[in-house]
DNA sequence: CATAGCCGCCTTTTT
DNA sequence: GGCGGCTATG
């Protein structure tokens, strides 16, 4: 039996209008959330005019089961609003202006688009790079600004430019029917926006509208979530503004801080008390997030005892760390801990590697949690390739990338002589290469290639409405694909995981799909698998430890939780730090992931890091003193490496030529050139801090480093 | 048209 | 250090 505290009962009983939960960490927020589903069907309601968004596929999942597991009547709409988006875009695709059959495009087909936009408006892609643009387009759609309205608003040279390509871009997508992830966002929002019987369709079968970790959307999310409840204002969404982390993609701390603006009869209710984690773990977080500046004053309130003292610890490099670490787990194990609650949080998916090789080394079963390793894998791109193209033969893109692989002797000049003659009929590639016939530019033996092509896709494409799997054992068989894959993989024996196991990986949860959907069909596939990631395989009974990101961590916890790389430029990372914006959702992640940890928090760094290649020196994290966490330990260390950095520079600088004395200018092969700011004279050792014309301050370890005087 | 080899580019976090 | 894309060669 459950016993709800008195705030946690007024959340749950909370019955029409809107309704604002500021939920703390470890406060009980997701059980208050399906508590919320059961009182309201209990009270009469129907889960399906019940819709609840949440932030991953992976918290969906928790909450359906939890659902499941209260015996609730089924039909609660649980899903990401980009799960959301796709279901109401198709529904409603004609009023979108999209057609029904719709390619989804991720980061690497969105940087293909973007790079051939900046080529269609006369651009080179050296001042203009792709991969900025793609980020610049992609917040300008998070902020729902569309090409119209960007248009009208640059005035200058360079947005002009940026506009010129956002245009274009567009236009390539439009043509091969393909949404891009914010699209699907920016659609929607304006499908809601513009259309008001479509809006009162919504709200009439979305009654109730559930938001959590509403501190994370961005603009379009808000504008989606208001125009889905603006006719009942029953809209309840929690959050915490401590644990926003996601700005960098366009989540808008102030969606959260102006709720009460937006729905003035708001009822608001604070979730302060902690029921996950020591007083210990918390005293800390508290400690370190008092320093942003941004927020609104907020204690956590522990309900548990202080427990065990928070570790940190300074090792060597970043195999000692590991080393550490996996040893630590070792120890946890041998008292009787449970593998699946054991974390290890990082800041960056590279970091992993190291940790798990640790864990081989040590013997420890693992998981990674990756980000979008499996589904950028070129096996995988492939295989879906073929897919997309069966579904949506406007799929440029798509068509591109398969038509030649495995090898079938239609190169890029025959390609290129398709596109010129899709050009001219304003046509899509593929439907070229139906037309083959009519292409003079090509030779016999070309359209005979191209000929046998198009026959075996249209083959393929009698099979699209049923189940998936089977079909897609087909398609790699008979593209050939399996073959070319296993003739590599006999070359390089020794290679990794084989490109065809992955495949087969693909083509099981393809299996698994079949049997747990009504009516499976490939497009019904392909755009749930276009939203999933790597993540949502985080399995939390897999009696294995969890090495993740702390992007990832969120809305998990764990007994033992070890945080590795508290370093300057990690953690904070570099490419936050330019300002108090940056840094401050930098302090928030490492909130959010001390706050993950149930009894024992682990904290560490390394001295020496190799990062691209470069071993440095590095710099205990700011956040390290700023919480005042490992105070003597690193502080008495710090001061005498630098008592010790200095007194010796001092002798040696005084008789030697190799020595770099503030102001020098150098050179560095990788980060061009600067000036040498500091310089530690540690003999063999010695690092010299350099600041660099790109604006970044590094310390370098001398005899890596590879400096030239200038 | 295919292949091999080289160059240059990027590398934060994710739906 | 890894990948994609480009170029030179067969």
């Amino acid at each position: 039996m459950i016993t709800l505290t008195g705030s946690q009962e007024k959340a749950v009983s909370h019955k029409d209008g809107p309704l604002l939960i500021i939920a703390g960490p470890g406060s009980g927020k997701t059980r208050v959330i399906t508590s919320r589903i059961a009182a309201l069907i209990s009270s009469g309601v129907r889960p399906y005019n019940i819709c609840a968004i949440t932030f991953t596929n992976k918290a969906a999942d928790a909450m359906r089961q939890r659902v499941l597991d209260m015996s609730l009547p089924s039909g609660t709409h649980i899903s990401t609003f980009h799960s959301l988006c796709v279901r109401i875009l198709r529904r409603y695709a004609d009023r979108a202006s999209i057609g029904s059959t719709f390619s989804i495009y991720d980061d690497a087909d969105q940087k293909k688009c973007v790079k051939e936009a900046i080529k269609q408006a006369d651009l080179d892609t050296k001042s203009f790079s792709p991969q900025k643009m793609r980020a610049v387009i992609s917040r300008l759609k998070n902020n729902l600004e569309d090409v119209t309205s960007f248009q009208e608003r640059s005035s200058e040279f360079f947005t002009k430019c940026v506009a010129r390509i956002y245009k274009n871009y567009q236009q390539i997508l439009t043509q091969n029917n393909a949404l891009d992830f914010d699209d699907l966002l920016l659609k929607t929002a304006f499908l809601l926006r513009d259309n008001s019987d479509v809006r009162d369709e919504l709200n009439n079968r979305f009654q109730y509208l559930l938001v959590d970790e509403y501190q994370d959307t961005n603009q379009a999310q808000y504008q989606i979530a208001r125009g889905l409840s603006i006719a009942h204002g029953n809209i309840c969404v929690t959050g915490d503004p401590d644990q926003s982390i996601y700005a960098w993609r366009g989540a808008d701390i102030s969606n959260i801080l102006a709720f009460e603006k937006d729905w003035p009869e708001a009822t608001v209710v604070k979730l302060e008390k902690n029921f996950r984690s020591t007083a210990n773990i918390l005293d800390l977080a508290d400690r370190l997030i008092v320093a942003n500046k941004q927020r609104k004053l907020k204690k956590l309130v522990p309900t548990i005892p202080p427990g065990r003292d928070i570790e940190a610890n300074t090792l060597e490099d970043e195999q000692a760390e590991a080393e550490f670490i996996a040893e630590n787990i070792k120890k946890l194990v041998d008292n009787g801990a449970n593998l699946d609650e054991i974390a290890v949080f990082y800041r960056v998916n590279s970091m992993s590697r190291t940790i798990e090789e640790a864990c081989v080394h040590n013997k420890i079963p693992y998981q990674i949690v990756r980000g979008v390793e499996f589904y950028n894998r070129k096996e995988i791109r492939d295989m879906l390739a073929y897919l997309k193209i069966l579904v949506n033969p406007e799929d440029d893109v798509a068509l591109t990338r398969i038509i030649n692989t495995p090898a079938r002797g239609i190169g890029k000049t025959s390609l290129d002589r398709m596109a010129a003659f899709a050009r001219m009929r304003n046509s899509s590639l593929y439907d070229a290469a139906k037309q083959a016939e009519q292409i003079e530019t090509l030779s016999k033996s070309l359209k005979a290639k191209l000929a046998m092509f198009v026959d075996m896709i249209e083959r393929f494409k009698t099979d699209i409405n049923g189940p998936v799997a089977e079909l897609m054992q087909r398609v790699f068989d008979e593209s050939k694909l399996r073959n070319s894959l296993e003739t590599v993989a006999a070359e390089e024996a020794h290679s990794k995981a084989s490109a065809v196991e992955n495949v087969e990986e693909l083509i099981n949860s393809a299996f698994k799909y079949d049997t747990v959907t009504d009516e499976p069909n490939l497009a019904d596939y392909l755009l749930q698998i276009a939203l999933v990631s790597d993540t949502d395989a985080y399995d939390p009974q897999s009696g294995r430890a969890s090495l993740m990101t702390m992007h990832a961590a969120k809305g998990l916890e764990f007994d033992n939780v070890f945080i590795s790389g508290l370093e300057q430029g990690l953690l904070p990372h570099e490419r936050s730090v330019d300002d108090d914006k940056g840094l401050e959702e930098e302090r928030r992640l490492f909130f959010v992931g001390i706050t993950r940890a149930r009894k024992t928090l682990n904290i560490s760094l390394a001295r020496y890091r190799t990062v691209h290649g470069q071993t440095m020196r590095t710099i205990p994290s700011q956040f390290l003193f700023e919480a005042d966490i490992i105070a003597e330990d690193i502080r008495q260390e710090q001061e005498q490496l630098y008592e010790d950095d200095f007194s010796q520079a001092f002798d040696y600088s005084a008789n030697s030529t190799a020595a770099f004395s503030k102001g020098q200018a150098v050179i560095h092969a990788k980060f061009g050139s600067g000036r040498v700011k500091e310089f530690h004279d540690l003999g063999e050792n010695s690092i010299v801090v350099v600041s660099f014309n790109t604006g970044q301050t590094k310390p370098l370890m001398l005899k890596y480093a590879n400096l030239t005087k200038v």
